[in-house]
DNA sequence: TTTTCCATGTAACTCGTTACATGATTTC
DNA sequence: GAAATCATGTAACGAGTTACATGGAAAA
């Protein structure tokens, strides 16, 4: 649902076809989401059947047709509804790299030190992407403070699990193999 | 890529039947991740025919009868691949209650807040659940402990954004409708 | 005796992806 | 003349879900 409340939102601000959707998402909402090309036709189709946008064509010399979304009525209505919901749940998260984590005892502790350095690294340098990500207008922002907090957060805590496994790894005979 | 994981590290501990790990899983890693049981008996059918696991059959009076899974050589093997991809990669985290923020400024304030508030009640409901969890074994702990890391990461984050809205409230006139 | 638990699965569907196809137009 | 860009799509696949089907055993 999520990304048609940001089909919506977008074409509420003005109207676009939906190669330029696709590109505005790619490039500048980037650090937030991502929408690949056939899901954007896709999702376009699917709520110009059910009303929510309409299209018009406008052709510029021989080029292919753009197909230019409008946002109608009952998509401003859909629209309102996706984002009070969006707003008031939070997004549930799960973290994959947890799995890991739970096994982590059937390798040598300073096998996983390693691994989870390397995993540190990574986390750093996306940290230091979104601290250099220029300014952004409006409410958007917002979502690379919460980026920047929540990497940080993580970054945090991923030091106190390395340092444990480091402990451990000093103090030999822990895992399993 | 996880869930193969899971299930391997599970069978790589002792046997198990497809019913057995699915309802391990969904009561005991709760927290962490889930597995319907059409996805786990689908995984282990096709984790056999890739050789990693391999089945033989056990019958119990008229009961119908368990598959119980053993993990293979070349299950192990796979094992330690999954694990050490798990453990250096960070999981890439997108957050799909940003993009309602993005378009925050469609609302008046005041509204952005009461939605929010809800968003926070629920946040900090996980919050309490997961300090509620009762101590675990071994490497599982992390998980809780990341966890509640991540939510009162979260809460602190959001509640900035509610004062900055809150502020946004009681100076009128900025919102688009 | 009816419900819950044990234990397996299938079928249909949703959402999203990659890879491919088409063809004009601008840029190098 | 070749390559990148504009603009649309289709087809095949992947991962996962819900709803449904089956049938015996234990518990209420």
């Amino acid at each position: 649902m999520d990304r048609e409340l940001l089909l919506l939102g977008l074409l509420r601000r003005t109207d676009m076809h939906g190669y330029q959707l696709h590109e505005f998402i790619e490039r500048d909402l980037a650090t937030c989401t991502d929408l690949k090309k056939p899901t954007a036709y896709f999702l376009l189709d699917k709520m110009t059947k059910r009303g929510w946008i309409t299209q018009h064509e406008e052709r510029a010399g021989n080029r292919p047709p753009r197909r230019v979304y409008h946002l109608s009525d009952a998509g401003e209505a859909q629209f309102q509804r996706l984002l009070r919901e969006n707003l008031s749940q939070p997004s549930l998260t799960r973290f994959g790299g947890d799995i890991g984590l739970i096994f982590a005892d059937s390798l040598a502790a300073a096998d996983v030190v390693a691994l989870l350095e390397q995993r540190r690294g990574a986390l750093a340098a996306e940290l230091a992407a979104a601290r250099a990500a220029p300014a952004h207008a409006g409410t958007f922002h917002l979502v690379i403070e919460h980026r920047i907090v929540h990497l940080e957060s993580e970054l945090g805590w991923l030091d106190t699990v390395i340092a444990r496994f480091n402990a451990a790894a000093s103090t030999p005979g822990e895992h399993h193999d």
